[in-house]
DNA sequence: GACAAATGATACTATAATGGTATCATTATA
DNA sequence: TATAATGATACCATTATAGTATCATTTGTC
């Protein structure tokens, strides 16, 4: 069972600590050294980021990104949604067909409510709750 | 977000219609028909619940499986280890190394809590209950 | 102006999981 | 013996994940 992927999880960290940071933008390079990230990989993360309008960034020498939204406004379920794709129910097991037992089917009404549950909590997880939360998001 | 894959739902499926029938064993001839799971997966799965002591099986004409264990008995998680793997917790994203921040990773925390929320109920969900639940397993 | 440090855009790759299919062997009943 | 069933196994196609690699562009500093 995997709720989110590494993608989701590494924003996550460097959305943290980019708003622990008391500077305008932060680079890439800072962000290697403290999260352990590695670098192509968290360029591309961050980049995405920017896209999605959650991160603003300045190009050049002095650059780096800074939050564009307030920390209580950057939730998991919207990481997922960027990095996981639309945040979607177990979808019905029969593809392009209708599902045949949809009316009745016991077992996707236990797995929708689980699933929904989860979502409901993931919902609640932003970056301002995981400051508040303490605990450190840099590496040692 | 996947809590199941087809694998684990037409296992689940296809236990509780045997558990349905009145029979001594159910045949995969049968079950397709009832399911509409494509065969020779549904062959697949049921070969591997038989490995797993779940189903018995018995060969040559007149054959097919049967439960082997109480329907309170066969539960979604046991289903979830046999075809997803170990259920494990998100393991820590460092992979062979040791996570650098495991001793305060509030992240961590929090997922690890919603995904052992979402075990225990699943764990919750067995044959027994599905068939309760009344709903129809089977296909029109 | 040149250089260095930063991001932007984009293409590529390797591995594993998922969701199957296909075949041949074996067993048991009619 | 023919037939209907499972057992064992090998194969395959697609997608997602987790990255890597390159070149272009911008911008501050010397």
């Amino acid at each position: 069972m995997k709720l989110i992927t590494r993608n989701t999880d590494y924003a996550m960290r460097a959305l943290c600590h980019i708003a622990q940071q008391k500077k305008e933008a932060v680079t890439v390079t800072e962000m290697v050294a403290a999260l352990g990230i590695p670098r192509p990989f968290l360029r591309k993360i961050v980049q995405t980021l920017s896209g999605e309008g959650i991160l603003a960034s300045c190009k050049g020498q002095g650059g780096g990104f800074s939050l564009r939204k307030r920390p209580g406004d950057v939730r998991l379920t919207d990481l997922i949604r960027v990095f996981q794709g639309t945040i979607q129910l177990n979808e019905c097991i029969f593809k392009k067909k209708i599902c045949p037992m949809r009316r009745s089917c016991a077992l996707k009404r236990e797995i929708d409510g689980i699933e929904r549950d989860a979502l409901t909590r993931l919902h609640k997880v932003s970056i301002a709750s995981l400051i508040r939360k303490g605990g450190r998001h840099d590496a040692d």
